[in-house]
DNA sequence: AAACAGGCTTAATGTAGTTTAAGATTTGAG
DNA sequence: CTCAAATCTTAAACTACATTAAGCCTGTTT
């Protein structure tokens, strides 16, 4: 069962009980995604903090001059959601779409603003996460600071070396800030070497 | 008292009795620090949560080259810390520096934990904050790719006015990810429009 | 008053990365 | 299997920003 990858992500922090995992099971909804779907667009409120259960997921924003921007990619075991549109309740300025065929699963607000009144210990757990995936975020904007586009995709290489193989190198590119043709350039120069 | 500034910054988040105050005031220590003199260095391990009571810091990083890199400004009314390694409790790769005369309060990872512990709404409290702080984050990343530098100073300004009277350029600059030389040049064509 | 230092500007030159455009290769739908 | 669409590569011209180095203020030290 899917909701089964979820208990076990949520048992690496916390312990969970029988009523908890109960509560878990009736408040939470699956839903099968195809390749290209979105699961939010530009422009609509981001209703869902959304767990990938299998697939792949890319967030990304598209500039005014109409670029593509990769902030994330989400597979097997990670949050997507636009937490800023989550929780201002605005219309977001981000998609998420599946790059590969992929099934999530998907709390509400209010559902997750239940887990939050009555078991206070998913506070504790989604702040850890997020504090983590910040300070993801702070390296990954040091870097874009202060390292080359050459030495961005290596250290890309060696943090998400799996992806390499799901991912095609265009969106690859955006997510180190770099367009496709320079991208091409640098691993050729890599592979001459 | 200094206490008062971190007890009213609660407040806007979250309501605290009498007990509550009484084991915050008890479990913080208040440090006041001279321009130029470090919270952290690199190597150090962060072993305290930061929260500004008066005069301004900036926490950056010195890439190879030795350039420096601001991750961020913190004035009054906020945290200044670096998460990662006070939560690994590796050494930092940042500094954390005084750029006025300044006071802060520091909370102890022991008396972070036993608020955590004893009052989970210092759970939800700091899930809030930092969440806030993420979606910043994130979208300053997205900044960095789809902006020019010209843009990037504009919102700066925009978002951070303050910040201009305070700060010299090359400070600015390295916020915004690039020379002061460059800052100079933009400021100059920005002044003949 | 002279000397010095820190921060700001200007300008010449250098470079990392973009743009555009064309051709080659792979993928996927029917 | 086939054809169209998507992706990848190559190369030349171009641009945004970096580097270097010199000169200028303003405030501070002696």
């Amino acid at each position: 069962m899917e909701i089964e990858t979820l208990i076990m992500h949520f048992k690496a922090y916390l312990s969970l009980n029988e009523e908890e995992i109960q509560e878990l099971s009736s408040r939470v909804s699956i839903r099968t995604i195809k390749r290209r779907q979105f699961l939010l667009s530009e422009g609509e409120k981001c209703k869902h903090y959304n767990f990938v259960v299998s697939g792949c997921f890319k967030m990304y924003k598209i500039d005014p001059a109409g670029k593509e921007h990769n902030l994330l990619f989400a597979c097997e075991n990670e949050w997507v959601t636009d937490i800023g549109s989550f929780h201002t309740e605005k219309p977001s300025e981000l998609y998420i779409e599946a790059i590969e065929p992929s099934t999530v699963i998907q709390i509400k607000k209010e559902d997750l603003l239940f887990f939050y009144m009555n078991y206070p210990k998913f506070d504790r757990n989604f702040r850890v996460i997020i504090e983590d995936k910040f300070v993801e975020l702070q390296n990954r904007l040091l870097q874009t600071f202060s390292s080359t586009a050459e030495e961005r995709y290596l250290s890309f290489l060696d943090q998400y070396p799996h992806l390499l193989q799901r991912l095609p190198n265009t969106q690859i590119a955006s997510y180190i800030g770099i367009t496709p043709e320079f991208l091409s350039r640098i691993r050729k120069e890599l592979s001459r070497k």
